[in-house]
DNA sequence: CCAAAAGTGTTCCCACTACACCCATGT
DNA sequence: ACATGGGTGTAGTGGGAACACTTTTGG
């Protein structure tokens, strides 16, 4: 059973934004930010959440920072709840990221937030707070994309699910974030009960073969694939069948947990 | 090739030490370490390196500070040459630790310190820069034994090599982050050249196939493992052997590099 | 000659691949 | 009836697992 509430939100008032900007560093870990790459399925399609801040040109993956007295988890949780209003996710760490030159350099991020916070009327100096230089723990989420409301932060103008072939040029390293989320969501597609968080709860074989092809970019033969979910024990089909219009009915089937479970403990787990 | 480098040390004097403890808040990012899990292998086990720092009663993991201006690898790579004296490493970054009670309250770690820097003479406040909540990113390294010089630091009062089936209890949450460790090894065992690094440049198979066994704890049939290995192509047999008493004398293999790059490449990678 | 360790080959089975025709449904 | 998409089985192949005897060496 997958939960839905509806959460508190996060800076949605200018009254927010300033409290943010002027005294954040007294509730936020300094240097840390979390980065969270959003995987949803919709169409056939394998799509990421991207977020465009107000006065900013380059798209965004959803972030934030971590509370003084706040678990890493508990904060990509907290974090994703404020974009995306979904909670008991499927939330996974993957990498942690410290190299590129834009973690090291503090300039361009000065920049980048004088012109996002321009809506607060606070100058963004040197030595503020968020001009620190930050490194950003990724985590990457799997959602279900029909069951998705976004609702933006105040300072969020634009919101759009992008194809990951068609991704554009990201804010800061968030291409690079990207990219490893995606390789590592890929080596860890048949360890994890992954479609069990991109699917609804009873969803059609085409359903799930389309979305292995898209999330691994080639093609399986349909028997083959059916053999192989059915024989890792990771599905289970159902005495139900789903009517789509004027073609056959397929059958419809559900994740076995107990079984997925299994497979989950057998695989060591852990990837780069 | 391999190379050794000696290198400068870190705090090898009383003086260093307390201006590390007055000054390290000028020099490094504050609520970020690095501890590494340092993996070696001889006499048919694997083994980890740990340190204890004067005062403490527990052993801890090798780690330390990021720098300011340091890359988030780069401070892992500087750190472990610090303890080890080795440098090019295979160092593989697994995961980033915030989530146990330790690293959520402070009050333990500045008694720790306290223990731990009473060499020094100054006395950890709470609102000392090392008394602060501190997330830590984990790397694992893999080390030839037989070719590390381990030189203590000033504040490290011992050192040992234990294998990875007798550690004792460890400070704050390095237990948790050592199974992780292994955890990671392990999964990534046959996607990475993780011999490379643990054994002499030119081995034999009963070598090599010890420490399959030692690093997944389980046991192989000779001849299959043979098999495999020259399968994949990892390693390559010479036609030399090597003199080991009053037995046979087995082949000497060594890594197949360019081989081993293929599989790298093609096995995606990431893996949590 | 003996003890200890290393070298080696075959069989079986399961999992993955490739491949094409029939069935159900609504218009 | 037909167009569209879904359902299903078989044969071949390759890799992994199980398994035991012979060879080398120094003492």
């Amino acid at each position: 059973m997958r939960l839905l509430y509806t959460i508190n939100f996060f800076m949605n008032s200018p009254e927010e934004l300033v409290d943010f900007i002027q005294h954040g560093h007294q509730r936020y870990l300094p240097h840390l930010s979390i980065d969270c790459v959003v995987f949803g399925y919709h169409d056939q399609q394998l799509k990421i959440l991207l977020l465009r801040y107000h006065g900013q040109e380059n798209w965004n993956l959803p972030g934030g920072y971590v509370e003084w007295q706040e678990g890493l988890t508990a904060a990509a949780h907290r974090i994703l709840s404020e974009k995306t209003q979904l909670v008991n996710l499927f939330l996974q760490q993957f990498y942690t990221f410290g190299d590129s030159p834009i973690r090291l350099n503090r300039i361009d991020i000065q920049n980048n937030h004088n012109k996002a916070f321009a809506k607060a009327n606070v100058a963004i100096t040197e030595q503020h707070w968020l001009s620190n230089r930050t490194l950003s723990v990724g985590y990457y989420a799997l959602v279900d994309y029909q069951e998705v409301t976004i609702t933006p932060e105040y300072l969020v103008d634009d919101y759009a699910w992008v194809d990951i072939n068609e991704v554009p040029p990201l804010s800061y390293d968030h291409n690079e974030i990207l990219d490893k989320a995606l390789l590592t969501l890929r080596s860890q597609l048949y360890q994890q009960s992954i479609g069990l968080n991109l699917l609804p709860e009873k969803f059609t074989l085409p359903e799930i073969h389309s979305l292995y092809e898209a999330i691994l970019g080639k093609q399986f033969d349909r028997r083959n694939f059916r053999k192989k979910m059915l024989a890792l024990g990771v599905i289970r089909q159902l005495d139900e069948r789903r009517k789509i219009g004027p073609h056959r009915s397929p059958f419809l089937y559900v994740f076995d947990l107990e079984n997925s479970n299994k497979v989950l403990e057998a695989g060591a787990g852990v990837a780069l």
